[in-house]
DNA sequence: CTAGCCAATATGAACGATCAAGTCGCCCCC
DNA sequence: GGGGGCGACTTGATCGTTCATATTGGCTAG
């Protein structure tokens, strides 16, 4: 349906010819044109085996010729849905998780138009807010649903969007609610600092330290417990190498700091976010060291600054493109109806390796580990699902 | 008129109550529930001074109750104005104008919404394919019009929109067409490059070098004949102090290593872009030198990188805030028809002072000179508008 | 030969708003 | 006292689709 509602522009390839908006084709123009009814053009393009064949040949010919597309207008008064998704714009905090809200609102576009939606996009600046302008939306019937990006401990919007009734997809998992009614699609941040770990011992690290987020933040400690889960499989010593404090690069720098001068400090460093990771590095560059040579710096989401800075700061990458693509399928299949019960999808994420991460120094930590890693290819594979 | 048909949540302060999609009213029930026809409810939201003040009172009064807000597709089918706005979702390239786009969405999103606009945003990979979605979208009368950001030498989308009798505005000049049959707000750029000469020589800086990018683009040469026109105006000898070359990292150490091995290198250096001032700062790093205190750097666009950087980058800043206002109420004029001859406006940009740019070494270019600086408060003001 | 059925297409109604043209009082003025 | 005008509200028509229900013609079975 969607494909057929969203040719081409008409007369084939080549730029498209300009269509002013006082002659935009209507259905009666097409149906007069191609001599059938109003009726049977709605059909050529919702449900094409209702014609014969030749029938619908000439009604797509015309269809072409004059480069009709329905009006999205009326067939949304009709059908009661809008083929559009509401989506909040997130605020791009520089160091932070920037970059990861832009690369989502692109994939989850490219998505949404794959599947003959649009994106609607509004700028709010609290959850709060957030719902006034959804209520505003859905009363106005501007949307079809959402997708709710940024969700945490506490979040009122689940509830509230479950009780409008409205179809919706969260990306993120519903931190503290056990048994959610909604669906989502998430990222195992335990698993990608996991592979973090992996990585670094790998590389012959065995004192593998861990910048996280205070207690009480989803994916603070969701990736948290991925260091501790690896380090403990691996039988690591490292339970005193942690720091925990808000996101930012002053942050990062001060934990760092401290751990730093430890009797026996990190040779390594995993970060639960790039600031803490930016920070790690200057604390480093302060003592005169330099990370990925005296010690490893790994941060999380890949941001932008993360291949600008210097040395390029290893980090891990979220497969966001397949995050949009299955918020959009799961979004659309509730939508539709399909979907009863809520889904779940956790996606993996993978180490982008840098100049941040390198060899344990020989004799630094008198001590070497032996560890069997997964190949990465294994984890880069989610992307291209 | 937006503003009484985007009214609160009903029920006054406090969260909305949601509302399930099949209980959602219509003009006709709150029409009966006031005792009036539908056209009354109507005029009360569109033309309130066409009814008596009590009547006025107790229709608004149900409204509320009700929570009721006219269909968009309702209204839209039948006055032919979909009140969105078409905008294309630029890629965020890491080191260059990444940010810059991203806040002008935010702030575009904020400005439509207190017009009583949506924005409607897509993602496509040229400018062609960018007309090809335009098309699509006008097709289906899904936009009153379009954003048109990244105007370029040769673009071909002005033409086509104007052929196609679109309303829409660019930001950026049309680069190329002397008489342009459009709208467009753009930022001054050679103001910019201008403050930025200035603030360096302010800072007793004679020599001020320019990293610009190859002749033939827009902003970039607008940038640099700032900087020309600057020095110029300084009486600097600045002309052997140029280096152009494509926008990124690598060029700008390229281009500032070339520089700062001249018999008499500059002591500062103005940047048509933050992507080549960082390159520039490494290029500092790779002698022992450090920016802001042995060679200067100002970027352009302000970066989130820039704050992030050690040193941090001054860099001019657009009003990009002001700049999204002026987009939507240029486009809101031309599709209200309020408009008839295109309109222009071009904003100034302002230096942020960071510690990238310090004062000049006393004998290190054996000449000092006095300038008068316009008070930094006379660029800011443009932001505020 | 005709009722019954199916495939293919056509026709009327509805979606929920606004526009254009009513209707109904009321007051004013000649 | 009646026509005219105006203010306040109502009623029919319309925007461009799709849904629900005809209509048509041909083919089959009884």
């Amino acid at each position: 349906m969607a494909a057929a509602q969203r040719g081409r522009a008409p007369g084939g390839p080549g730029r498209a010819r300009a269509v002013p908006r006082d002659k935009r084709p209507t259905i009666e123009m097409v149906a007069k044109r191609a001599g059938v009814s109003r009726q049977t053009v709605s059909n050529a393009a919702n449900a094409p085996h209702r014609l014969r064949p030749e029938t619908l040949q000439k009604v797509l010919g015309v269809i072409d010729e004059l480069g009709y597309r329905p009006s999205k207008a009326a067939r949304s008064l009709r059908t009661r849905s809008t083929q559009v998704i509401g989506c909040r714009l997130l605020p791009s905090n520089a160091g932070g998780t920037g970059g990861v809200l832009d690369r989502l609102l692109h994939a989850l576009c490219d998505a949404a138009r794959s599947k003959g939606y649009d994106v609607l996009t509004f700028s709010v600046a609290s959850d709060d807010e957030e719902i006034e302008v959804c209520d505003d939306l859905l009363r106005r019937s501007a949307v079809d649903g959402f997708v709710l990006a940024n969700t945490h401990y506490g979040d009122v919007r689940p509830e509230w969007l479950t009780a409008a009734g409205v179809h919706f997809v969260a990306f993120g998992r519903p931190w503290g609610d056990a048994n959610p009614a909604h669906s989502w699609v998430d990222v195992d941040g335990a698993a990608g600092t996991s592979e973090a770990v992996h990585h670094l011992a790998g590389l012959g690290h065995s004192r593998i330290g861990c910048l996280a987020l205070p207690e009480g933040s989803g994916t603070g400690d969701d990736r948290f417990h991925g260091w501790q889960r690896a380090t403990a499989a691996l039988g690591l010593p490292c339970s005193t190498l942690v720091g925990r404090a808000e996101d930012g690069i002053h942050s990062g720098k001060a934990l760092a700091e401290k751990l730093l001068s430890l009797p026996e400090p990190p040779t390594a460093l995993v970060c639960v976010s790039d600031a803490l990771a930016v920070g790690a590095v200057r604390a480093l560059e302060d003592r005169g060291l330099v990370a990925g040579r005296d010690v490893s710096v790994v941060g999380f989401d890949d941001s932008p600054v993360a291949s600008v800075l210097r040395p390029r700061l290893s980090s891990v990458r979220q497969p966001i493109e397949a995050v949009a693509q299955n918020l959009v399928e799961v979004l659309l299949a509730e939508i539709s109806g399909t979907q009863r019960r809520p889904s779940r999808c956790l996606l993996s994420p993978w180490v982008v390796a840098r100049e941040s991460s390198g060899p344990a120094l020989a004799g630094a930590t008198g001590r070497t580990t032996l560890v069997t890693l997964p190949t990465p290819d294994s984890y880069r594979k989610e992307q291209t699902r």
